[in-house]
DNA sequence: CTGTCTGATATAGACAGCCTACATATAGAC
DNA sequence: GTCTATATGTAGGCTGTCTATATCAGACAG
């Protein structure tokens, strides 16, 4: 898939995937992999800056844990990420919907 | 809508306002705002270097013209360029589903 | 005949955010 | 001991969208 068609949507991504259960990054990676099935990749370099910013801005927050010697930073949703995630899905559609409807305008009408 | 959220889809977009018939770069603006219901304004400082980024590449051809005094320059699909406009279709495709798909595992079933 | 609006094209520079590449470290298998 | 999987992180590059600005012609109000 095109590199940065995911600009703007990793929010969404991250949040949504951070809704069932709290998740340290690299099993978020996993998870993304895993329910798209196999179509992203999303790079470490990409999701550990995305999930600082999003608890810089509030969305989520962080605790250190050790699982078999190893650390883990595992990030869950604020109650503002929550509400956030609300607002990307909403967002996500109309998005969706003004986009394919241009795309399809001459596709299928004629 | 996010600005930078059409980042890898403007291609798309003019590609596909330009399947129906030619245009100059203002009436392509026009013509999105019209089929996206006016969720689309997509600034001149967007579309003009885009347009010239795809006829660079290949995808367009232009023209000069002049109607009642003032200038336009023409924009139409080469070969090249309908065939993209359907990759660019497909691509829009699988982008959806592989999003909508992540974005709709919690929210749908449980 | 001046100012302002619409139509029309264009560029420079800012900005954001995703990616590549790299650095680091532990556990367990072999 | 070396390799792979697990795990986190940063620096810098890239690219494309946006903001702001400039230019010009015609129309039309005043």
């Amino acid at each position: 898939m095109n590199p940065d068609v995911l600009r703007g949507h990793m929010d969404a991504l991250l949040l949504s995937v951070l809704e069932r259960e709290p998740l340290h990054g690299y099993a978020i990676i996993e998870a993304l992999q895993e329910r798209s099935g196999g179509a992203l990749n999303v790079p470490t370099g990409t999701v550990y800056p995305a999930l600082r910013r999003l608890e810089r801005i509030g969305y989520l927050a962080s605790e250190w844990a050790t699982v078999g010697g190893r650390k883990r930073r595992t990030y869950r949703l604020t109650d503002a990420g929550k509400k956030q995630l609300e607002g990307e899905r909403s967002a996500w559609r109309e998005f969706t919907n003004v986009i394919g409807g241009v795309l399809r305008a001459n596709a299928v009408s004629r």
